[in-house]
DNA sequence: ACACTATTTGGCTATATTGCCAAATAGTTG
DNA sequence: CAACTATTTGGCAATATAGCCAAATAGTGT
C-alpha cells in the first residue's frame, strides 16, 4: 500500500477512534444541541472532571470540537454536525445485527 | 444517565471502535467494492493472516460484515454500505481541522 | 497579593488492543 | 486416510487507553 493512502487511513482512524467511546459519544450528542461548558458535560457524563477534560481533548485533537474560554469556564462546541447523520447508519447496523442474531438462535 | 441510554451508547461505541483502525478501514473500503476472501484481504493489508482474520472477526462482531465459507476460502462482504457515506464527513472533519491548524501557525 | 473557582496536566494502575507465532480446525485432493 | 491449503484460535509481549487523585494553571473578586 502506498504511503499517502496509509496516512489517510490513519487520519480517518483517529477521528473514528475519538468517537469510539460511550462518554465521548454522549458528549458529542449533547454538544449537537448547542455548546456546553466542561462542568455541564461533567454532570452529564458523571465521571471525574479530569477524565471529562481528557475526553474533550481527544475530541479536540481529532478536530471534532472546539473550545472557547470565557471567564472561568471553557465552552465546547461541535464543529461537524455531519457526524450526527452517521449515528442513523450505526443504529441500522446494530438493528440488523441483532435481527441476524435472533434469527441464528431461532434456527 | 439511565441504563438503556448507556447501553445504546456502548453499542454505538462498539461499532465505531470496530471501524477505528487503519487496516479495518482499508478492508471496509475494499469490501465496499465487492466481496473478497481472507487471502485477498491479507495481500491488501500486508499483515500476518492471523492478524487479518482477527480484524475481520472484530468487524463481524460489530455487525459490519458477514462471512461465507465456500470451499477452502472464506468470503467477507460489507453489510452496511451506509458507513461509506460517513467517510465523506470524516474527510471534511480532517480537512477543516488541518485548515484551522494552518491558520493557527500563520498567526 | 490572597482566596476562590474552573479546567488542565502529570502520574499512576488497571484494562484493552494489536500483532506475531504456533497450533488447531475445516475442506480438498490424490 | 494422508498431504495440502485456507482460515481461525490460543497465547504471549508490546503498546495504547481509561480513570482516578493530586498538583499546576488560569481567571475572578477582595
Amino acid at each position: 500500500m502506498d504511503k499517502p493512502k496509509q496516512e489517510q487511513l490513519e487520519r480517518r482512524a483517529k477521528v473514528l477512534k475519538a468517537l469510539a467511546h460511550p462518554s465521548r459519544l454522549l458528549m458529542v450528542d449533547e454538544l449537537a444541541k448547542g455548546e456546553l461548558c466542561v462542568c455541564e458535560l461533567q454532570s452529564l457524563v458523571g465521571a471525574d472532571i479530569s477524565t471529562v477534560s481528557k475526553h474533550l481533548s481527544v475530541l479536540r485533537a481529532a478536530g471534532l470540537v472546539e473550545s472557547d474560554k470565557r471567564g472561568l469556564q471553557v465552552f465546547y462546541k461541535l464543529l461537524s454536525p455531519c457526524v450526527m447523520n452517521f449515528f442513523t447508519c450505526v443504529e441500522s447496523v446494530i438493528e440488523a445485527h441483532e435481527e441476524r442474531e435472533a434469527a441464528m438462535v431461532a434456527k
